[in-house]
DNA sequence: CGAATTTCGGGAACCGGTTCCAGACCATAA
DNA sequence: TTATGGTCTGGAACCGGTTCCCGAAATTCG
């Protein structure tokens, strides 16, 4: 039922044509207002059940959709969240996308992605062009070192703002403590007995992963410090992948004279390369070399390796809850979270050849 | 110049009040109408030079940036395109994104992501609330297997669509081809001398990677039929993983008595797995064991193994400018591309060596 | 039973842009 | 000189919803 059409062309007086909007056709349909017919659709305002069936059913009947934009273009809100996120393809980002995603899509929210490189014109034209447009009501900032000036950048959006994987000057953040995580990991070679243990991390001047990487550094040598150990000399630095850890096992471990009984890797995926490496060279894991990582990598079953289990997924779902709530109650700034890590231990560490000989007397 | 500003909040009739959008802040700032401050700014239509200037630098002044949502309403246009994907966090899938964003970006789009679950409830909602929403010009659909139904349903949103990894009913697609790469790996094979050869590959009951699975699988047949060698017995299904192709490498190459002479993985992780299982039972690749990939994953050159390279990235980039182009030029189907797959030769692969013991004589 | 309050529905303004249309101006061609 | 056509600008309609405001009806209350 088209209704009233115009026959078209002639005169194209403005009243006469009559809104063809969609919402129009419902209401129309309905036999009700515009007004009635959001009200009846959206939930909002005093509707009655009958009037409110009638029009849920005309929708229905003509496979209304309402337009996000419109509704947007009034309400400020528009159901999407930015995500800026340094990488996709590694597994803590993959991961951690992921969580988000579903967490987002449960409660009605589009993810729109935002992969930001280092320092580049691009990187600065996503702050200055996409992010500008603020097509989201919230920000979720994965891992990413902001620049000061950046910082400001996405507090002048006036969005929540919730960062994952590190803390941000005035912004919500869930992330690990990466000191404890690697001062854990470094006291459990400790109390296996290990004296002669190198952190294989990442490098300092990759400013991309925060300060993961130093925090990584300050917990392992916190915890040598402790137990009296000597720390210089004992970080090497690599790229975080397994080929990184691979390459680094080789220089490493290939003189016999210089090599440690156990290596802390600052993630699995490098702990991974390490093994290799040491298979690759024929020294045992175990028993000729510990190795212990950081995140809980799926792989990490299979390599047998021990590791402090971080979890992605959780941080993610958390994120995504922190944001929202702070989108509810209107406040721009949730708490902030430390989740904990789990030590699981598998068989890729023990105590050190000289130890158990001893012990074996 | 203002021009006649009304005295404020007298009387209060509909046309006293001056509109406060804000371009039309941008429009009293240059003292000129909005309609001449959108044409200057967007550049459609006739302004002066000296027009576009003033307009210009009011923008600049007041930091004016569009509203993307008014914008939308009236062009239609969201300058955003969905991309509906199963995973992210595997290898491919990262890497596609990686490059679909980038390209994306390049030309102003944002990128939504919909991350597609196997038939669910979840993934029906995606079909029938996110993306009847219809938030963006176009969609890429990456590697998913589409049933009829939802087939039709991204049909009746009228938005140009372009496929990643497999053909679409109606779609234009960017895809490798699967049976002859798989071919192509066994034929490297055949053609240093191996008769005895099994293919790992993804299960066929594993919908989620469109016909992949079976491509590679017919492939690898054809090859070996043509060689006059039989099938029946030849093939392994696995996870696509680095650990499904490690457990499998450990159950096919557990038995000398039926161990083959080489192994086509159906992906470079699988293909780890294999070289993994082999050097844990002291199965010396690749002089006892030959092993070949597809993929051409940044890890393969650590494992220094033989593979088809595909390349994901320029598939994403492919994709994207595919898919502006029917933006552009109206048309919803464009041409579908099938890319080139390289061998890239390493040292997994060698002649088995009862031939090379025969040649040694 | 009349007054106050709540429920319900419609008209119209509004969000912030784009675009159609008409009119003014200027230059060139007839 | 007048017709013609291109350039430039402003007014107003419009995209498709939401919400304010107001009046009528129904309900509760004194």
């Amino acid at each position: 039922m088209p209704g009233k059409r115009t026959l078209g062309y002639e005169k194209q007086s403005p009243q006469t044509e009559a809104q063809m909007s969609a919402i129009a056709d419902v209401a129309r349909l309905a036999g009700v207002a515009k007004a009635t017919a959001s009200r009846a659709l959206s939930g909002r305002g005093y509707v009655s059940t009958e009037t409110r069936a009638k029009v849920i059913a005309a929708a229905r009947q003509i496979g209304y959709v309402a337009s996000p934009n419109a509704a947007s273009l009034v309400t400020g809100r528009t159901q999407s969240v930015g995500v800026i996120i340094p990488y996709i393809s590694r597994w803590f980002f993959g991961e951690v996308l992921e969580s988000l995603e579903l967490a987002l899509l449960e409660h009605g929210y589009d993810m729109t992605l935002y992969n930001l490189p280092p320092a580049s014109p691009e990187r600065d034209r996503v702050f200055e062009f996409f992010l500008a447009r603020k097509r989201f009501d919230g920000i979720i900032s994965v891992c990413v070192a902001l620049s000061e000036q950046e910082v400001d950048q996405l507090h002048r959006l006036r969005r929540p703002l919730v960062g994952i994987g590190g803390p941000i000057r005035g912004v919500a953040t869930i992330e690990i403590d990466d000191v404890a995580a690697a001062r854990l990991a470094t006291e459990h070679l400790l109390s296996l007995g290990h004296r002669d243990i190198v952190h294989v991390g990442g490098s300092q001047a990759d400013e991309m992963d925060f300060e993961v990487h130093s925090n990584r550094l300050r917990g392992f040598e916190a915890a040598m410090t402790e137990a009296g150990l000597p720390v210089s000399g004992c970080f090497y630095s690599s790229d975080f992948t397994m080929p990184g850890g691979y390459a680094r096992g080789l220089a490493i471990l290939g003189d016999p004279r210089r090599r440690p009984t156990a290596i802390f890797a600052a993630s699995d995926e490098i702990a991974f390369g390490l093994i290799l490496a040491a298979r690759e060279l024929g020294i045992r894991v175990p028993t000729e070399l510990s190795v212990i990582g950081i995140d809980g990598h799926p792989h990490s079953e299979m390599f047998r390796l021990t590791t402090l289990a971080q979890h992605p997924r959780t941080q993610g779902q958390l994120a995504v809850r922190t944001l929202l709530d702070g989108l509810a109650s209107g406040s721009s700034i949730g708490a902030s979270a430390v989740l904990p890590t789990s030590l699981v231990i598998r068989s890729s560490t023990s105590a050190p050849r000289a130890l158990r000989a001893l012990r074996a007397e």
